[in-house]
DNA sequence: ATTATTAACGAAAACGTTTTCGTGTTAACA
DNA sequence: TGTTAACACGAAAACGTTTTCGTTAATAAT
């Protein structure tokens, strides 16, 4: 078991010093012709490669990039670190990756543990427990610090730094006014609680559709799904909730709801109370993942074009870093990116 | 923006030495009580925290894993990525993702950008173009270099490390013995090509178990599924394969299949041709992921604990990295971690 | 013959730690 | 008074780089 081998190493088997043999390695014109070559074929031969921990002490930079996500089984946030990394790794950056696991301070601890020299900024999206308790202390403490943030999805105006966000407004409104031009008159939403901002945003699209439409929203048509614990195991509650609305609102004949489970589980509770889709009940989700393609029929959904967020995202983050290092501490300008959303027509609309 | 203080600064501030601030955060007892308070309290005011990279560069250790996958959309491996996670940071780790994405090169340069010092050791599952290709040079090359890797799921014979693997052999078989308990008389199997090594165990399970029931296996039920550019859009081809099985083979009354997309596809195509689930066929998967558990009717299938896995192959690389820092190199033992599987039942079999 | 220039290289600092080994001061002891 | 021990601290090396600034010797110019 061979260690990696040195510069240092280097020198003392060629007798020379340890800058020369940098500089050489480096084809400075300081050094002979000779002397280059000797080296250069050594450090081929023994298989040389700088030290990048050596590099990142001495430059002050790691070239790589910290991403702190709520949850990895995730369609939707894979998808975005599949962007960022793509994007990254094309700059010679890496990627090192943090669940927070929607919780306040797993989010903490991971970010302190990165924050102290193993990355040179972040990029994240807001854990639940987070957004709940408006304690975003750690946020503005990591760009005091001078380590820039790059929020996606589930961001929040009180933190001053660049943002890439979905249109959920629009995404939602267009979805809905798609149900409404196929003919339907009375539709649903399932959405989660208001401090889940893209939650918040998308019932609100769901709103200026109706309104537009000059439909009247109703209070009952509106599932506010408590999505606490809900992920793994309370999933039979969200099934009962969906069904008490269905029994109790009849008239139901489209839904739209804020992602793929809910969508998915809807139509599973209507066909189990006998409702046909899409011909009783018109359905769009949002999120277009393995569920919306392969669940039959298959879903009617809003795209996010997650791998661009994490792509964009990525690009914020190292354009402003590498600003940075050229001390163009003039433009402390952020900005908000806007996807575009797009809705992907499949079966479970007319 | 106040940059991040250091020793240095604290030691200047307070007008003593380097030695003496770190000695005293450390609570050295060399350091008198007084000067202790005095540093303590400076360093708490200003928020000091040591610098990683330094820390990383002086012990020769990063505390960090590096994790290479294929595919990080993908429910399988995300999982694997969870179980990490959880267990490296526990134990204080940071995990850095690569992608392979399923390509050679891109495994090659991956592993070359972690290799030099940015971590401790890796973690990984080999992408499919390196185990066609059969060269495995850089990971002995990594191994030889002191750097341990274990891996998992897809593994391979020739490296010496340690493994992480599910009986994907037994697995199989009970799926299969199920069926034929089932009743089921003419079982096909749909599966990838035989250089992906689960593909190959898993189709062997499949022979095993027909073979204890005396039954003679049927080339024609065999489908092996060329898997390369499949995983977005050759989708339809799958379908029409499946088809073609069915249509070529009508008593099949069961279906098992190496991975969930298939027996979810393996389902639509058998409805599409009048087919009952789980009346007139029944189908048995792999992989206990989002599709299985949501898909109608939901999917029978064959859990592989993919956390434990991760888990577990955390823990074999952390328990190998602290034991060859107490230099016990005695123990050059590998050893291969079997996790058992477990048969899910749900509503795809009677 | 003296000075200026160039080529080729080395010493040392710096990045931020930790740790070993002094060293000076004071208190205790014979 | 002289010796020793304890105490509190600092200098310096080390981890592996890169880069600035000498320094030496040879060559060219005057």
């Amino acid at each position: 078991m061979k260690r990696k081998v040195t510069l240092k190493q280097i020198a003392r088997e060629l007798d020379v010093s340890i800058s020369t043999v940098s500089k050489a390695l480096r084809n400075s014109k300081e050094i002979s012709e000779d002397t280059i070559q000797k080296v250069q074929a050594f450090a081929k031969l023994y298989n040389y490669r700088p030290n990048n921990i050596a590099l990142s002490l001495k430059n002050r930079k790691t070239k790589t990039i910290g991403v702190i996500i709520p949850e990895i089984v995730h369609h939707f946030f894979s998808k975005v670190i599949r962007g960022v990394e793509l994007y990254a790794n094309n700059k010679g950056y890496n990627v090192i990756v943090g669940l927070s696991n929607e919780s306040f301070d797993k989010e903490v601890i991971n970010m302190e543990m990165l924050a102290n020299g193993s990355i040179d900024g972040f990029i994240l999206s807001i854990s639940k427990e987070t957004l709940r308790k408006q304690d975003y202390h750690h946020f503005n403490e990591s760009i005091n610090q001078g380590m820039p943030i790059v929020m996606f999805d589930r961001v929040v105006s009180e933190i001053n730094c660049d943002k890439v966000v979905v249109d959920d407004v629009l995404g939602s409104k267009n979805a809905v006014a798609k149900l409404i031009q196929n003919g339907c008159k009375s539709i649903a939403i399932l959405t989660t609680n208001d401090y889940v901002s893209v939650g918040k945003l998308r019932t609100q699209g769901y709103l200026e559709a109706l309104e537009e439409h000059g439909i009247l929203p109703n209070g009952n048509l509106i599932l506010k799904v408590d999505d606490n614990r809900l992920s793994e195991e309370h999933f039979d509650a969200l099934e009962k909730e969906i069904k008490q609305l269905f029994i109790n609102n009849k008239q139901i004949d489209g839904v739209f709801a804020v992602n793929e489970l809910y969508a998915i589980t809807a139509i599973k509770v209507a066909r189990s109370l006998g409702l046909n889709i899409p011909e009783n009940i018109q359905v769009i989700g949002f999120t277009d993942g393995v569920l919306s393609k392969h669940s039959t029929p298959s879903l009617t959904t809003v795209s996010q074009h997650e791998q661009v967020i994490g792509e964009k995202a990525a690009e914020l983050l190292i354009q402003r870093l590498e600003d940075d290092e050229a001390d163009n501490e003039t433009e402390e300008q952020y900005q908000t990116l806007v996807i575009a959303t797009e809705l992907v027509e499949r079966n479970s609309t007319k």
